[in-house]
DNA sequence: AGGCCTACACGTCAGCGATG
DNA sequence: CATCGCTGACGTGTAGGCCT
């Protein structure tokens, strides 16, 4: 055994087929897993239809979530009536450490800030906070601040995706709102893009009462091709993001299942012995 | 140094279910 | 029925490790 529910380490690789194999074995474990795809040899046609007809990973961890305390559950949008900022992933959780395969030591906290720290030194220095900010579908022109970490010289290193520019504001107040609630008292940034105003990947749109000429129907139609592509894009980087959860959830899933089969095997093992001492 | 392999991330397409 | 979101499949690029 390689990890236990809450020092998780991550050896794993992160592949597309995994999930299939690590399904299996919860379902094996646990008997009551239905979605187990069977590893035979099944036809194309037929193991996209299983596939295709999986209900999606965000309610299939909640599921798990409801069986299972102490696994993350990744909130419905929404909340922010109650209290959580909007885009804010909200780890439902008790603060979770974990280790990863390179030492490093992960622990999600209440609210969804993730800090990482490295070992080693006494615990403090190396220190890095993450607050993810995309849990939701992003509103038009907001930016997923995907990495923050602190060098030796305190300096910010901000990784987003696309040619964009994160500036670090001269007051809080300054900040998006969204931005402004995650990180309380800690600096904040703004994404901006670095020559246009418009954000990334937004298109100005013509009337639809303009569209005369075909050239004018041809750019409509590129327009709103960019505009899906553009969407897809982050739908798939989203999707890639809630498998990955997914696929962790399904390992400490397994962990405790085999902990607990352990468990009920000694047990049994115990009656045995008490229910028929031996008569010789 | 260069070639090969592997892991990973990403973009795109296709197909499905949900929704208005 | 059109539209949208989600997700598997596929192709591509990149980084890192290993070998010659």
């Amino acid at each position: 055994m390689w990890w236990h529910q809450h020092n998780l380490c991550f050896r794993h690789p992160v592949d597309e087929d995994y999930s299939g194999d690590l399904e299996e074995k919860v379902a094996t474990i646990a008997e009551t897993d239905e979605s187990a795809e069977s590893e035979g040899v099944i036809d194309s046609h037929k193991r996209r239809e299983i596939l295709s007809r999986r209900p999606s990973y965000r309610k299939i961890l909640n599921e798990l979530s409801s069986d299972v305390p102490g696994v993350p559950k990744i909130e419905e949008e929404k909340s922010e009536e109650e209290g959580t900022p909007p885009n804010i992933a909200t780890m439902a959780v008790p603060t979770s450490i974990y280790q990863t395969s390179t030492g490093q030591y992960i622990a999600i906290a209440q609210g969804g800030t993730i800090q990482i720290s490295n070992p080693g030194s006494d615990g403090v220095q190396g220190l890095q906070a993450l607050t993810m900010t995309n849990s939701g579908a992003p509103p038009p022109g907001a930016t997923i601040v995907q990495y923050a970490a602190q060098s030796a010289d305190g300096t910010q290193q901000f990784f987003v995706p696309g040619s964009q520019v994160v500036v670090q504001d001269e007051e809080t107040e300054l900040a998006p709102s969204h931005m402004a609630a995650a990180t309380g008292d800690m600096p904040t940034y703004q994404i901006r893009a670095p020559t246009t105003a418009l954000p990334q990947g937004v298109v100005m749109a013509a009337s639809p009462g303009s569209l005369h000429n075909p050239q004018q129907l041809a750019e409509e139609a590129t327009r709103k091709r960019e505009l899906r592509l553009m969407k897809n894009r982050e739908a798939a980087k989203e999707c890639r993001r809630r498998k990955k959860e997914y696929v962790k959830c399904l390992e400490s899933r397994v962990a405790v299942l085999e902990v607990q089969n352990k468990k009920l095997i000694e047990e049994l093992e115990t009656l045995k012995d008490i229910c028929s001492p031996k008569t010789d």
